[in-house]
DNA sequence: GTCTATAGCCAGATAGAC
DNA sequence: GTCTATCTGGCTATAGAC
């Protein structure tokens, strides 16, 4: 079953307003009128509120699932996956910054689909876990706690969407050249 | 003017409650209903919802802009100044991790004191970019783009309050240690 | 597929008794 | 300082005409 043009612009258009005001500061009202057409007339192309959410939530949580996957079942070092991973939260980043803004800041909004985002981000996490764990290991990695590992990534690569949309094509090229060098190597100068 | 003590509990109860569900989601009658009282009767001690949230949030911005100011004075080496505010970052989500949260979450929420807000949260962020810039210009810190390590530094430390209030008080001297080494210095092993 | 009209509910805030 | 009652207006969603 396809989805509509008509849906998927309402869902583009609502993607936008939700990461610039918050989910619940739009109303299906404010969504229409950017629409130029009347909220009731939204109900014929989506069931609810709570279904755009979910639908725009989802979308970037199964990418990056399908994706840590892939990752997984490459065996290549330590090292080399993270730095997957980080070019990984670019690309989402820069292809759906709405996406991935909305995820961090409204999935607690979810009902229906609550428990399925918090399995594929916790599955996500875990993953990411396990890589850690294994290049301390095998003495890639420091030899810290691997939480405060995984903490300083995640919160880094999460929060990309928030300073990405700032950024030209070229930049985005050289972010994907520095921002594993930072994380990996840190920023301090070794003589 | 100070503030009363049934006043001082109606925001604290009232941070835990916005950063649990977000400020939008909590209604002033849910706000009563955790304080054992009618929303009605929470009037009397504040003037309205959004005076609740200001007050949050200018408590923390306030807080983190006067600690620059003092940091900035302080004529020691680039990397002890970005020592010194990660400290400070651990210091206020460890003491404040729900007014953390609710700058990072609501701030947009704000209407009158938007504006002071963006201020206090601008200089604060062109003082810590002056920092990295200097570190760069004394060889302190490594030729990259200063936009790069602002945001890699920043977006690390103003999600400290999603992690920290796991952590015990044992953690948070370690994580004192650890987390200005692997900023630093990142998370890779040199050999 | 879009509209007008509206149901049913909940929000922030106020008036006034006690 | 807390209460009950209520105002005013916003919300999501539906019914039914065109």
């Amino acid at each position: 079953m396809s989805i509509s043009n008509r849906k998927k612009e309402i869902i583009r258009i609502a993607a936008k307003l939700f990461k610039e005001q918050g989910y619940r500061a739009v109303s299906m009202r404010d969504l229409a009128k950017a629409l130029h057409m009347k909220a009731s007339s939204l109900y014929n192309h989506i069931q609810s509120k709570e279904e755009i959410l979910s639908h725009i939530i989802l979308e970037v949580a199964e990418e990056y699932a399908t994706s840590m996957r892939q990752i997984q079942n490459n065996d290549s070092s330590c090292k080399q996956k993270l730095k997957l991973l980080i070019e990984l939260h670019i690309h989402i980043a820069n292809k759906n910054s709405h996406g991935m803004a909305i995820v961090q800041k409204d999935w607690i909004h979810l009902k229906k689909e609550m428990e399925y985002y918090k399995n594929l981000r916790s599955e996500y996490e875990n993953s990411f876990y396990e890589i850690i764990k294994e290049g301390i290991r095998n003495a890639e990695l420091k030899e810290v706690n691997p939480e405060t590992i995984l903490f300083t990534l995640l919160s880094t690569l999460n929060t990309l969407y928030l300073w990405i949309p700032k950024k030209t094509e070229l930049d985005i090229e050289n972010l994907k050249k520095e921002l594993p060098m930072l994380l990996l190597l840190g920023i301090a100068k070794t003589k």
